[in-house]
DNA sequence: AACGGAACCTGAAAGC
DNA sequence: TGCTTTCAGGTTCCGT
């Protein structure tokens, strides 16, 4: 699903399709993805140009002239495509913004669980999630504030890196990837973190955001990896697979609802010290068809 | 105030 | 084979 990386790179590609075009044209379904969006929908908005899209975590803030505004959120499964005139558009776009030179852009979102309203600009910036938003952890974690706010939940280190007032854009998948480079438990307590602990944290984030962010080049729509897209990720989706750095078996477990992988002999609950790797058994090699690596395995049925 | 959990939504996959 | 159930997840809302 869109995380930080994934809407850094819609919002590269929405500047390289639209920015400094006029907007001609608009279509929106009413359905609840648009919902909220103040009377007149995403009329208002025809006739400005777009001057700039501004990443805001996972939101987009698209800039209009006279102070016209646009926020975009892709919830789960929302990504914008580039069409060309003529071109047949695809199933489930909730939105469609024609600008002028023939260029359209579509919001398909299947689940619905993505956002668009117009609005002046400024008035965008003041909705609540976006002025709690916390720092933006890409191209570098600041360590210390990272652990002044680590400091204050009691919450585990999991939970609280979802919080997008921790630090603004991580999502269930980075926040798998980012524990695994810094070698901490999900389940730790955020409080109860060491100083060094904290530090490998804030670099494993940058690390973890920047690597995705390196997968997705050129002009092709992005394919989530539950779409059946390319599971390039250490942990994330690997459940029962060998630890790409110890062999050990990824684990899944649920926490606040949502699935966390980790390896339980990089990443021990308890800090103990440095213990071999368990006979590295003939480096079982990961399944190379995408479908494979993305599946999950399902919880067991309780009899 | 901080936290936990349900609701929202629909396609895909598992279960029967 | 085909119908039914379960599951995924970011944000919002509500209850404790």
């Amino acid at each position: 699903m869109p995380e930080l990386p994934e809407v850094e790179f819609a919002a590269r590609q929405l500047r390289g399709w639209a920015q400094g075009r006029r907007l001609t044209a608009v279509h929106d379904a009413k359905t609840r993805v648009t919902r909220g969006t103040k009377k007149g929908g995403l009329e208002g908005l025809i006739g400005r140009r777009l001057l700039s899209v501004e990443r805001i975590g996972k939101w987009m803030l698209l800039g209009f002239d006279r102070g016209g505004g646009l926020v975009s959120h892709l919830g789960m499964t929302g990504k914008w495509l580039h069409r060309e005139k003529g071109e047949a558009s695809a199933s489930h776009v909730r939105a469609s913004l024609e600008f002028e030179g023939g260029v359209t852009l579509d919001y398909r979102d299947p689940r619905m669980f993505g956002r668009l309203e117009a609005a002046q600009l400024d008035e965008l910036r003041k909705l609540p999630t976006l002025a709690a938003m916390g720092p933006d952890p890409l191209g570098g974690v600041d360590a210390r504030v990272l652990g002044e706010k680590l400091a204050r939940t009691r919450r585990s280190i999991k939970e609280a890196l979802m919080d997008q007032t921790t630090l603004a854009g991580l999502g269930n998948i980075q926040v798998s990837e980012s524990l695994h480079r810094a070698r901490i438990n999900p389940e730790r307590g955020a409080n109860l973190l060491s100083r060094e602990e904290v530090a490998r944290l804030a670099k494993g984030i940058a690390a973890s955001l920047q690597f995705t962010l390196e997968q997705q080049q050129g002009e092709d729509p992005i394919e989530y990896v539950e779409e059946g897209g390319d599971n390039f990720f250490l942990v994330y989706g690997h459940a029962g697979e060998p630890c790409p750095d110890c062999g050990t078996e990824i684990e899944r477990i649920v926490q606040g609802g949502r699935s966390t992988f980790f390896c339980p002999h990089c990443q021990p609950l308890r800090v103990r010290a440095a213990q071999p790797a368990p006979a590295p058994k003939a480096k079982a090699a990961r399944p190379k068809s995408a479908k494979a690596a993305a599946k999950r395995p399902r919880a067991r049925r309780r009899s």
